[in-house]
DNA sequence: CGTGAACTTGACCACTGTCAACTTAAGTGG
DNA sequence: CCACTTAAGTTGACAGTGGTCAAGTTCACG
């Protein structure tokens, strides 16, 4: 109980008062991912540093940071703060189609592609930096490493697609829910935001329909399924799993599609 | 596995039976679908061109080219015939979660990630090159241009990929398979083996209920639906589409997440 | 305290799955 | 050429997972 205080205290803060990325760099949090993933040498992370003094610039919570169809002028990392990528069908229903994470990219294949083919959402207060292309373009090409660190980042985006597609085409409510809430709690941890069995977790149960392709009726149900299986405890915007290994049994989850802590080949091509 | 023997220039009966046009070398499916996309110089071209004699494979129809947690050690190009990305639940539900059609790549992604996160199966016979990595590497470094197009050509599929989340999640099953169908037909055309309003379609009803997450009962009962409203005839493997305009507006079809026909930004990194 | 968003629950029901039997098509060997 | 075999397609009866609708309750925040 003191402990689920202190979390949501924590939560609030760093969430909804900007500034607490103020004193680190907005760097930090993609280099945290790319290093718990990839293997970027010492001068790769020193370049990276040297990005540390970016603008950044915060987004208000639930509101859009790209529409479908835009043309994105700037590459955006997200430093901190929740983010979807949801499409909608012509009669106005929302999928998400992945989550993003600090650390994440927001546009970066939508620059490649000239038009975003998604939307982009802000779940929670964002913040967000803008790096210029051709900024990262001189990166990407003194650095070979990081350009291969941030292409396996999107195949592993790719990836966890593929795996939100067994889910939606062949999971139960049940199975799909508890995969979700595994992955996010997997993902997480390599952000470090993760104490011991419980997290932040700003989703609302609307928000989970959204991406599992239930209502929120039916999350509702199965989350206190959940709950009266000691599986779950999901309240107040803290997700607490009390027993993983369980869930990720009931639910099917196998974390090899994540890629974490996988060596690429040495011989690599950017 | 080594075992499997080289043919250079066998072409199934039944490729032939099903109306494809013989390849003239291994590279034109891939030539062809770069060009349809994006803007390749001459060099470009003349460089791909080069890649014309490499030695290609056939595989058997219903066969595995790679299983989930493969290391790829080739990056194979799919000449002929259509294969399928697949995944299973440990409790052995299939869901197709893309299709390579001739001149995609089977495993660019298994290689630069070093395990495969999905499966890889034929649907037809099929005619594969393989390409050392070495060789790709290689070219890429020389023209930049190609690199870009192949790494855009994985970002498309990466939209398609949420296109399907969209109609998995939010779609009915009526929605769902009619936008598969054009899709494909779409994607059909831009390899150029589409008559008019009809081609040759290699999947079965099972293999339709896999990729949309139905059961082929269901698939049936749709076809029909479909059938009555002369939106869609399929038989014997040859798929029309008499009123594509059609099947388009009744299942919210909207092809910009194809991104065909659409230019990158000039100064776009590799 | 008041207000709105988020959550919760129950009653009802429809879309799609399951099961099973049958037909048709395509290939195989005698 | 035909009988046999097997995969694929077709249909009906029935059932269940998950959606819809509607009425609450709780919570966060001004």
């Amino acid at each position: 109980m003191m402990i689920l205080t202190w979390v949501r205290l924590a939560v609030s803060r760093r969430c909804y008062a900007s500034g607490w990325s103020q004193p680190q760099s907005v760097i930090m949090p993609l280099i945290r991912r790319l290093d718990t993933c990839f293997d970027l040498s010492q001068a790769d992370r020193a370049a990276l540093e040297r990005l540390a003094g970016f603008p950044a610039r915060d987004i208000e919570p639930r509101r859009d940071l790209a529409r479908e169809g835009d043309t994105p002028h700037h590459i955006r990392l997200l430093v901190d703060g929740w983010a979807c990528r949801y499409k909608t069908t012509p009669d106005g229903h929302r999928q998400i189609v992945g989550f993003i994470l600090p650390g994440d990219f927001c546009d970066f294949s939508g620059h490649l592609l000239s038009r975003m083919d998604h939307s982009i959402g802000a779940i929670t207060r964002l913040r967000v930096a803008q790096i210029a292309p051709e900024t990262l373009d001189a990166l990407v090409v003194d650095h070979p490493g990081i350009g291969r660190a941030l292409w396996r980042r999107e195949l592993v985006s790719a990836s966890i697609q593929r795996e939100w597609l067994l889910s939606l085409g062949q999971r139960s409510a049940y199975e799909r829910l508890g995969h979700l809430l595994v992955e996010l709690f997997c993902r997480l941890r390599t952000t470090g935001v993760v104490n011991h069995d419980h997290c932040a977790f700003p989703l609302t149960q609307n928000d989970l329909a959204d991406a599992t392709g239930l209502t929120s009726v039916h999350v509702n149900r199965t989350l206190r399924e959940f709950r009266l299986q000691g599986l779950v405890e999901l309240d107040r915007r803290i997700l607490r799993l009390p027993d993983l290994d369980g869930l990720m049994k009931v639910s099917g989850f196998n974390s090899a599609y994540l890629h974490v802590d996988e060596e690429g080949p040495v011989d690599a091509y950017v």
